[in-house]
RNA sequence: CGUGCAAGUCGUCUUGUCGCUGUCUCAUGGUAAUAGUGAGGAGGAGGAAAGUCCGGGCAACAUAGAGCGCCAUACUUCCUAACGGGAAGGGGGCUGACUGGUGACGGUCAGUUUACAGCUAGUGCAACAGAGAAUAUACCGCCCUGAGCUUGUCGAAGGGUAAGGGUGAAAAGGUGGGGUAAGAGCCCACCGCUCUGGCAGUGAUGUCAGGGGCACGGCAAACCUUAUGGGUUGAAAGAUCAAAUAGGUUCCGCGUCGGAUUCAGUUCCGAGAAAAGUUGCUCGCUUUUAUGCGGAAUGGGUAGAUCGAUGGACCCCGAUUGUGAAGUCGGGGCUAGAUAAAUGACAAGAAACUGAUUCUGGAAACAGAUGAGGAAACAGAACCCGGCUUAUAGACUUGCACUUUUU
RNA sequence: GCACUCGUAGUUCAACUGGAUAGAAUAUCAGAUUUCGGCUCUGAGGGUUGAGGGUUCGAAUCCUUCCGAGUGCA
């Protein structure tokens, strides 16, 4: 199994995340949003991740790195349950809650996240279909 | 032994699994070099990385020189690349102890604190209270002269007076004495202030002598004056490479056909094509299309990439100079370099903190042992350094002070 | 990263060049009016002027250090 989290499965690039942001669709499940978008004409290639916690909801700087290390290690850890047939698209995972969680209780949200983004993509693949 | 204060040092460690990041080596890849992929090696947050309060490096732009303006600083000497930082010293304030004096007040020692140039340049400010608030002031009071008649502990009017009362943050030097009608630096001594000179000190300043006489009250974190310093903007500075698309410039080819002409599709004549209008339709007539299309080269430049950007006023150790900040010399070391932003997650264990319970001693307080469980500070580099400020569990070292117990 | 602005009753704003007890509207509470409520009238409470330190006789105001909120720069 690949539990690895290069450069390349990563969102970095401004114009993705402009994109990402502008004119991708987005669900609730605390204590994220996660925003994503299909890219079109790429078939099912590699998906690009970015983990994102917001300035005003954790003041201080060591907070914010912490959510996002445990976010990153959950997500690396469970990526597998996007399946591979699915198409290549931008997801952003965004911490909306004010409080520091523990790592088992991010990766139980994270899970049920993917699982949630995988069945909306499979039913879109179909009604394209 | 404990507690407190001051100064300084450190501020978790080990193992395993799975990752991130730059770098080195090897393999793969490929004409070659990058990129990519795989394996391995040795690295990978701080004392404040924070606040952004100062200073410097660095970069771009500006700049003959000078002045005005603006901003900052402000006892002295030194340290430093520089500083609003630091060191040492001086002066002032406060506290305590001792001490001199009738008194105002002074002296010595110790601790602590201090944004500490200039209101003896100018301008300005001081509510309320108070008679009077900066060219001082006469409310009560005190004293003198004393019209008058009610002859009194009376007193119109005039004058003297800042010692006393009261107000205030502040009442125009203070204390003691002389003096006076009562008073007053009016006079004297002392205390304080200030000026001049001598001596000591690099200097701030100290000290001694003489003079002035009581002014020259307070506020410059009021305007300001003086001295010194500062060009402006900040790595989102700036430098290099540079896709796609659009557009710029240059060149070449084509330009409905024939003829003539021109530097030139430049102009003319004839014929023709397409579209639109006129009409119900055809012919005819009129108008429009042709300053466009294609290709190549080229400069600017966006996305993006690379550099800037991590070897430096560097760190450690020793010697030496200096009261000290710090300097000099010698030896050794290389110690993060990310960029939607790495330095992590999980598990186990070990030190340090707290300490339920149980056991022993004891009348008790408590002491010694046991050690379940809990918690594990402040906080995350963003071009780099030197400071300052603020946050910080706990551990250790040194010095000082104090309490209690035991010997 | 860099540059800058602002914090006053529960809320929206005042308070001159430092001058005393920080003012107004609204909201709250109480009373009056009403059969009851609203409107209206009267009155009261409510502020460590974001926090600490300093300058001054005196600080919301001046200086300084923190805290919080916000703005601009590609």
């Amino acid at each position: 199994m690949n539990y690895r989290l290069p450069k390349s499965e990563r969102l970095h690039a401004d114009k993705l995340i402009k994109e990402l942001f502008n004119e991708g669709s987005s669900f609730f499940l605390y204590p994220f949003k996660v925003q994503f978008f299909v890219k079109k004409d790429q078939g099912s290639g590699t998906s690009q991740v970015l983990f994102s916690v917001s300035k005003k909801k954790i003041k201080k700087a060591v907070g914010r790195n912490f959510v996002k290390r445990r976010m990153r290690e959950a997500y690396r850890l469970n990526k597998a349950l996007i399946p591979p047939t699915a198409p290549a698209m931008s997801i952003g995972l965004i911490y909306v809650s004010s409080d520091l969680m523990e790592f088992s209780e991010i990766q139980t949200k994270i899970i049920l996240a993917l699982k949630k983004l995988a069945t909306i993509v499979s039913e879109n693949q179909k009604q394209h279909a």
